[in-house]
RNA sequence: CGCGGGAUAGAGCAGUUGGUAGCUCGUCGGGCUCAUAACCCGGAGGUCGGGGGUUCAAGUCCCUCUCCCGCAA
């Protein structure tokens, strides 16, 4: 199948990748332009360039959808089918109406629940405990098409949303494979989503990481895992702000919520909402890097009981 | 030239106006204990990120390079 890709982080170049090592033809590759600006002044070619550069592809970094150019670029490069794994941009259906096989979108969750940007995230955060990977034909509204393909994954009470990233990346990958095959082959099957149980999974942002710990101990501990690597849980501690990055529901506690029971080499618990401990494991100070708790209070003695 | 923080023992940190490098943990040896991620005693372990400069003397002051982290994008 001669096929156009679009997609931009990590979780796209695992569809990438599986489609060229299945012998698709790959006629291009979009990906948002390089965004001039990290920490020093660097320019940084996203994760689907770099794949596609390693494999001599033709990469396309359009500014614009709508002002026709890209439209002409999609027609000129005449794919069978374009597929679209986290670009980051909204397609006009000019674009998407162009290929004969249409357009398809891989989404990681099991449409219609977590349409949106941050769908794995948001299962987490929601305790969920099963999600998956939607293959969909792409429509005007975003994450609407009809369904061609899912597949289940379960989510370990303790993963947390990079981890799970990287598993529903495979999945997708081997998802639309299948999927692209079903095309090929005819037998695609076309669902509409039931609209109305779909639930959004908006963008994640700071506002997101504050830990209350009048909250009950698991839904922290979800709060936690589901906002990895970005924004991250945050709580205040010895007068700033420390980034939490693993954690464990601990036992029951008397304990004022929000009182730090203890701090010693099994973490730093604090008592939350539900009468439950909540035991820090792994923290990032701030200007520090991600560290054990045991390693934190060796050069930050923590107060407990106050 | 986006803003800022940081690099000191295996880990995490402290180091005052330049004057022989400390703390907590770990580690090794010994002791105590029914027992211990507990306690006691003792030991090892650092050319203070690299390079250059100022000085009688630099972890500390000046210049420079490299790497790490946060914010902003």
């Amino acid at each position: 199948m001669r096929i156009l890709f679009m997609g931009t982080p990590d979780f796209a170049v695992a569809s990438l990748k599986a489609l060229v090592e299945a012998g698709h033809e790959i006629c291009g590759v979009f990906t948002q332009p390089d965004k001039p600006k990290n920490r020093g002044h660097k320019l940084v070619f996203s994760p689907v360039k770099e794949y596609a550069l390693t494999q001599n592809l033709p990469v396309y970094q359009p500014l614009k959808m709508r002002d026709g150019t890209a439209l002409a670029l999609v027609r000129e490069l005449h794919p069978e089918l374009i597929v679209v794994a986290a670009y980051g941009r909204i397609l006009p259906e000019d674009i998407l109406d162009t290929p004969p096989y249409g357009s398809i979108n891989i989404h990681s969750s099991l449409l219609p629940k977590y349409r949106g940007a941050a769908p794995i995230n948001w299962a987490i955060l929601n305790g969920e405990s099963v999600t998956g990977v939607t293959i969909m034909y792409m429509a005007a509204q975003l994450d609407a098409g009809d369904v061609i393909r899912c597949a289940e994954t379960p989510i370990d009470p303790d993963e947390d949303a990079q981890t799970l990233t990287e598993r529903l990346a495979q999945l997708g990958a081997d998802t639309l494979l299948q999927a692209v095959e079903d095309l090929k082959n005819g037998t695609a099957t076309r669902t509409p989503q039931d609209h109305t149980q779909f639930t959004y999974a908006p963008m994640l942002d700071r506002s997101l990481s504050p830990l209350d710990f009048t909250k009950p101990a698991r839904q922290l501990h979800d709060q936690v895992r589901g906002l990895i690597p970005w924004p991250c849980a945050s709580m205040a501690l010895n007068g700033g702000d420390v980034k939490v990055y693993r954690t464990a529901v601990g036992e029951e506690t008397a304990a004022v919520p929000g009182t730090i029971v203890e701090a010693n080499k099994k973490g730093i618990a604090v008592a939350c909402g539900d009468g439950k401990l909540l035991r820090i494991l792994e923290l990032q100070p701030q200007g520090g890097k991600r560290m054990p708790a045991a390693a934190y209070l060796a050069g930050h003695p923590v107060k407990t009981n106050v």
